[in-house]
This record gives structure tokens, C-alpha cells and sequence, in this order.
DNA sequence: TAGATTGTTAATCGATTAACAATC
DNA sequence: TAGATTGTTAATCGATTAACAATC
């Protein structure tokens, strides 16, 4: 099947597959069958099966599926054996978060670099950065010099839009928002994830209601 | 409609429809069709007026909305005006950059207090918290005096586990965990909800792929 | 081999879309 | 009033679940 015909709600299943698989590494298991896998997950093993059919065939009749084997697949499947590369726009207080607890290379993408305006930013060094953070002056040409995929946005609320506009010329392919706010990339197809914090906690209050209000 | 039969996927509209209506009435807009709307978030206009008539009657026929009164009552649905107090728990990195980046007020919720195992932090004050820093030995009997709703939970990963256990003893309702791990509740009615930042970053990262890998 | 479990086809269920009478 | 647009019922579409032949 064709990726871009692979449903939203598979793609969002399949990062939790990799992390439960990733448990079970951890825990030394070696096999697992789609009945387990469902139990484990609350899903029912037909859907999982059908998830993974969609990519290929990934498992063995009487056996169930090899779990390192699968996680790899899987891993493939998402893109993390490509290396892509990722750059942090804003260096606030979520961008230091991100650079601080994020790790990148664990799941296969390289931090090339990270910008900010404040010119007093400008030369201090990053975690697990080739480079110590840039102006924005030269965010354009670094872009394109080193082809880069992805951009963190994380400048303030205000300054969103502008600096999308920025990346949208300079030919990045796709922008993980935590801005908080829309963000308009035109008529380009250049991928946006976005982070709403708000959304999430929302989600959760309105759980948290029960029948009765 | 009962809140509880409400399908997941109406209620993770919700707050798409908060933000769209909070974006609109800073424009100054007064009405709007699901026509409108629809075409603006790329939803149909059908969907919009199914999810909302599981909740009620907003509308107006021939007229629309009025954006303010629609506004009122989505936040309404999602609990905002029910003030549902928040303690943060591991006051690191992601922890600060929640209590100076996150409008819970705006929301509608109390951010009440943080807590933190480290001795040195106790006692620092916290922007727009009645509260400074508390030792987690005094969580507890906090949770349990103020009543607390919902507990952020961003402690290292290693000890996601067990201040889970500790706030499911001391009867917290919801938990809005950071941790990057999957937190067991046991068998209590718990609210989880999960930031994985890796399972979003993980979605872009397959949607960047295009149809040839 | 016999038992287990896959991959896949068919059946069911639920969510989205279309249509339209009601009505502002 | 006439036009616009809702709320809701019916139709369609897609996703999940069940069933089962294939096979390790």
C-alpha cells in the first residue's frame, strides 16, 4: 500500500508500537504475538495485524513476530533510519527544554544547529550540537547549505508567523510547532506536526467531567 | 448525549473549535455558518453541526452563530469554568517551562503549587503561584486539603513510576504526565493523558517520507 | 505432525457526509 | 416575505473486528 493512502489513525499507532516494542526489548522478550501485543496495548490483535500488513509481512504463522526484527521495520517505516536533519528555531525557554531532554539520535535525526535574534544568545554552545547557536541572519543560507528537513519552531507566539515565512523560503520540508498558535506555510507542502499543550489539557478536563455536568 | 458516549474524536475537536472561535473573536467577528467555519479548519459543514448538536443547540437558523455565545459554551463543555485546581510535581526543566509559558488562568484552571524532591528548590517562589516550591513529603496532605484536580507530572523518568503510585494514593483525579514513559494507575478511574513528544515528532518524520521509500 | 498464529478476505460497526424539513 | 442556515435523519464511506485458509 501506498503511504500517503496509510490512515492517519495507523500513522499515529505506529509510534506507540515502537515504544512498546522498545519495552519489551528492554524486558529481554524476545517474541510476541499479536494477541499479547493487543492485550499489552488495548488493542485487538486483528487491528494490529492489519496495521502491519499495511507495510508488509512482518511475522511468521505459529510463531507471532520477532520483536527486534519488528521494532526495526518499524523504525524504518517511520523514517528513523534516514537521519534527517533537525534545526531549533527560538531558543527559549522550550527550545532549551527540547535541547535538554530531547534526544534526537535516539530516534534517528542529527541537531544540526539552533538560532535565535538576541544577539547576546549568539556563540554559547549547545548540548550535543555540532554548533554553538547562530544569528538568524544566517539561518537562510545554513538551511540550504545543509539541506535541512526539519525545523523546531519555538520563538514567541508573535513572531510565529514571520519566522515560518523565513523558513517557508528557505526551502524547509517540515516545521514541528510548539508556538501554541496556527501557523500558514501557503500553498507549499511542507509538513507542520503541531504541539498544542492546550488541546491535550483540555482533552483531560473535559474527561475529567463525568455524565452528571 | 451522554458526555461519556461522546467519541474521542469529537472531543479532540473541541479544542480546535476554541481556539478557531478565541482566533475569530479577535477579529472582531460576530457570526459564522458551519459553512464558514467548516471551510476555514477544513472540516465539512455537516461534521461541525453533528458535533455540535451532541451537545446542544447553539445556532441559529438563517443567522449562524454568534461566536461569543459558541465560544462560552465549547469552554463550557470542556470544564473551563469549573476552575480545576493543578499542582505541578518536579519542578526540572519541562516543569519550569510549563509554569512560564502555559496560561492556566486563561484556561481556566488554579495552578495551586509545584512540588520537588530537592531540598535546595523548596521555598522559591513561583510565577503566578500562591505557592512557592513544597517538599514532596507535604504532597500528600496538600492534594488531599485543596482537593486537587490534576497533577502535571514531570519528574525524571526513572521516577514517573513512583510518584505516580504517590499521587494515585493520595487521590489525585487526573494526571497530565511529561514523562516520556508510560504511568500505571492500577485499576483506579484516573484520568491520563500523555505528552509523547516522540510519537509527534515520529508522525512528521513519516509524513516527510514520500510515497517511493 | 499438531498447534499456534499469521495475513487477508468478509462482516460489522461507527463516523462522516449528504439531504432536507423546520425555522429564524 | 424570501433567503439562509440550522438540527437531524438517512446514506455513504472508512475503519475496526471477526473469521478462516495458509503455513510455520
Amino acid at each position: 500500500m501506498k503511504r500517503s493512502e496509510i490512515s492517519k489513525n495507523v500513522v499515529r499507532r505506529l509510534p506507540r508500537y515502537l515504544r512498546k516494542l522498545d519495552e519489551l526489548i528492554k524486558l529481554n522478550v524476545e517474541r510476541v504475538s499479536s494477541n499479547e501485543l493487543g492485550a499489552q496495548m488495548g488493542l485487538t490483535p486483528s487491528q494490529i495485524r492489519q496495521d502491519f500488513s499495511n507495510f508488509g509481512e512482518f511475522g511468521q504463522q505459529g510463531y507471532g513476530y520477532n520483536i527486534k526484527a519488528l521494532r526495526s521495520e518499524i523504525a524504518s517505516i517511520l523514517g528513523m533510519d534516514k537521519g534527517f536533519s533537525v534545526i531549533l528555531v527560538g531558543v527559549g525557554n522550550i527550545g532549551h527544554t527540547l535541547i535538554d531532554n530531547f534526544n534526537f539520535a535516539r530516534f534517528g535525526f542529527r541537531l544540526l544547529g539552533a538560532f535565535d535574534i538576541r544577539k547576546d544568545l549568539v556563540g554559547s554552545p549547545i548540548q550535543g550540537c555540532p554548533a554553538p547557536i547562530m544569528g538568524v541572519e544566517t539561518q537562510e543560507e545554513f538551511i540550504s547549505r545543509h539541506n535541512v528537513d526539519i525545523a523546531i519552531l519555538s520563538v514567541p507566539r508573535e513572531k510565529a508567523q514571520a519566522a515560518t515565512d523565513r523558513l517557508v523560503k528557505a526551502g524547509i520540508k517540515a516545521i514541528w510547532n510548539f508556538t501554541d498558535t496556527t501557523i500558514n506555510v501557503g500553498d507549499s507542502d511542507i509538513k507542520v506536526e503541531d504541539i498544542y499543550f492546550s488541546d491535550s489539557l483540555l482533552a483531560l478536563s473535559y474527561l475529567l467531567l463525568g455524565d452528571n455536568d
